[in-house]
RNA sequence: GGGGGAGUGGCGCAAUUGGUUAGCGCUCCGGACUGUCGAUCCGGUGGUUGCGGGUUCGAGCCCCGUCUCUCCCGCCA
């Protein structure tokens, strides 16, 4: 017989009884009759019960045996009275009643409770994440990314794609992120970055014609954690592809996105093709160009109506200082009382806009703080254009055009959590398209990238020489799920000639350019596929599929919002033979914590 | 860098407008119990209410500072 086990913890079945069986576990719970103890051990497949009768000279140390404590387990399987049968456990129809028993590891007092339903705070969960891990959602979730990053590359073979590893120690991007940086030893005073993506190199991968390359590619970037984005590093499905269209594109990413969501997911899920909002009209619509398509409301523009209205708060900003006035109708809300209102209004000021206007379509006629400064025409051009019936309301954005969006777009969504609107149990999907290559930066006025400098053009290098700058698209696209920007891709630019005049408008040099380029310039010098291509977040895709709010639920050993990881405590300092070796000296001295965590989290060091 | 929320025994939470000795569940420790399945019952240990100052006859609660966690903004080519 096996030294530990001759079955898993969720194999017994009543055609094994009779069959002596060796289990190991962990001790789930325990149930002390004083006569009788009743053990649910418990692994990575499922529980089993353990019986364990009076006289059995284990008795006594596994009656006092700590939770969480991994013992061995051996005697006969044995069919439960019908009255004591659990439905509950897969299991339920067995139990293992006990003959010996060894002890492998003896638990001390937990720091966590895992038996029960409460779940503990972020800290002690992140502290003691190998206990956290044992619990039953967070262990589900991560055996589920384990699987849906197998899924993706049997999908990503399967459509004739190789898996490709780049450098992690590679060189600081001008561009982007902040970067992580790794001292060097041998040349005093320089750095390597670890890749915020592998842009660069599955480009050159194309350039080597390799043709369709991908990668469940680690990419890190120093920048500030939320809900759905891990501090430090996160996984891409990153892909490209030679001699390919952006439909070409979609259709790889739609057909291995759709089986993967179909497969780990009992949710309705869009069936390809998804549809595709221009970026424009994403930002008019939704306020966002990372739309959930699951609230069904969607804004309206009315500058026109306001301009030459007698609310002057509106008609003055639209004659002076260009400002639009979005319209959000929403169906059916007049009975809210007046405390909806007022607190939206509130909500609405907390986001930076100056107030919220809304009318209200009563029966016959039309009431709301701003009803009065409207002529009938007025409102009833409003109605024509929202479709307004009895019982909606509609409310006013007005502000720059950006401005507008972000806060309208906020209370869409707000709305939609609120009321109740959004719809349940789906995975809706789209494309946004036509990103714009550039944009003002709002605090210099100057032209810059609004994303990947290296997409191409539409249009190429006769829209660059003819275009308003900020007229001019990218074959840009992003996928989106929920409100979830899964992923960036872009139809890569690989013209030196349209770089050149791509940087040149956002105030590059071609001296910039090369020396902040030149190993991409250079590659495409000798003979460059056209190519594009696209990187979906993995962990977010996890984190839809596991039905998770946090991006943490869905990684094994996730670091806290300020970028520690409070189990291996990460980052600590070093020693000064370390330094030394690196050829660094810190300037600021080691910053004392008022308070360390419990634990005594390490003392950050400030390199200012 | 900025804004919101939170910090009370090991864990999760409570404590009327500022008013008695800071309560409850779980864990833990001791005891009882032969069919439970979050076992039950009895008893017990455990707290400088994150930390430092202030107001007050009196502070878990109010004020100031500070630290920590979290959500958001900035940031994320």
């Amino acid at each position: 017989m096996h030294i530990y086990r001759t079955h898993t913890c969720n194999e017994l079945r009543p055609a094994h009884s009779g069959e002596t069986a060796r289990l190991s576990g962990w001790v789930f719970r325990k149930r002390d009759h004083g006569g009788i103890l009743f053990i649910d051990l418990r692994d990575h497949y499922g529980i089993t019960q353990i019986v364990v009768n009076p006289g059995r000279l284990f008795f006594e140390t596994l009656s006092r045996l700590h939770l969480e404590s991994v013992i061995t387990v051996t005697g006969k399987v044995t069919l439960r009275d019908p009255d004591t049968v659990n439905p509950a456990m897969e299991t339920g129809e067995v139990e293992l009643v006990a003959e010996t028993c060894e002890l492998e590891s003896v638990a001390d007092p937990l720091p966590l409770y895992l038996a029960g339903e409460e779940e503990a705070g972020e800290e002690p969960r992140l502290k003691y994440r190998y206990l956290d891990l044992r619990r039953e959602r967070v262990h589900r979730n991560i055996l589920l990314r384990s699987q849906v990053i197998s899924h993706l590359r049997r999908q990503m073979e399967a459509l004739g794609f190789n898996e490709f590893q780049t450098p992690i120690l590679t060189a600081s991007s001008p561009e982007g992120a902040r970067d992580y940086l790794v001292p060097s030893r041998v040349h005093p005073g320089k750095f390597y970055a670890l890749p915020q993506a592998p842009q660069m190199f599955k480009q050159l991968l194309m350039v080597a014609g390799f043709d369709r390359y991908f990668q469940i590619a680690p990419c890190f970037r120093d920048e500030d954690a939320r809900a759905d984005r891990s501090p430090g590093e996160f996984y891409q499905l990153d892909l490209e592809m030679s001699f390919v269209t952006q439909d070409e594109i979609f259709a790889v990413v739609e057909q291995v996105l759709h089986s993967t969501f179909m497969r780990f997911s009992d949710k309705a899920s869009d069936a390809p093709p998804w549809r595709r909002i221009p970026y424009r009209e994403a930002m008019l619509k939704y306020g966002s160009d990372k739309p959930d398509l699951r609230i069904p409301l969607e804004m309206i523009d009315v500058t026109g109506i306001f301009r030459s209205s007698g609310f002057k708060a509106f008609a003055g900003p639209i004659a002076s200082g260009g400002a639009v006035v979005r319209a959000l109708p929403v169906p059916g809300i007049k009975g809210q009382p007046r405390s909806f209102f007022d607190k939206l209004v509130e909500y609405a000021k907390s986001l930076g806009a100056k107030g919220l206007a809304y009318l209200v379509w009563d029966g016959e006629t039309v009431k709301g703080p701003i009803q009065k400064f409207l002529t009938p025409e007025e409102i009833a051009a409003l109605a024509g254009a929202g479709g307004m019936k009895d019982g909606d309301v509609m409310f006013f954005f007005c502000d720059e055009a950006s401005a507008a969006a972000r806060v309208g777009g906020d209370i869409r969504c707000k709305l939609g959590r609120d009321l109740g609107l959004i719809e349940k149990d789906t995975f809706r999907f789209c494309w946004i398209v036509d990103f714009p290559m550039y944009e003002r930066d709002s605090e210099t006025g100057a032209i810059a990238f609004s994303h990947n400098p290296f997409s191409m053009p539409q249009g190429g290098l006769e829209a660059l020489d003819n275009a308003d700058p900020l007229d001019i698209l990218a074959y840009q696209y992003d996928v989106v799920c929920n409100g979830v920007e899964l992923s960036s891709g872009a139809i890569r630019n690989h013209s030196p000639e349209i770089m050149y005049k791509a940087f040149a408008l956002a105030g590059y040099s071609r001296e910039d350019v090369e020396s902040r380029f030149g190993c991409l310039l250079n590659a495409f010098r000798y003979g460059a596929p056209p190519h594009g291509g696209i990187a979906p977040g993995v962990d977010r895709m996890v984190m839809l599929l596991a039905g998770e709010e946090n991006i943490r639920e869905v990684i094994a050993f996730p670091m806290n919002q300020k970028a520690q990881d409070l189990m291996m405590q990460a980052p600590a300092e070093v020693s000064e033979k370390q330094l030394r070796e690196l050829h660094i000296k810190l300037r600021g001295e080691p910053r004392q914590s008022g308070t360390p965590p419990a634990g005594g989290a390490p003392q950050s060091t400030t390199a200012s």
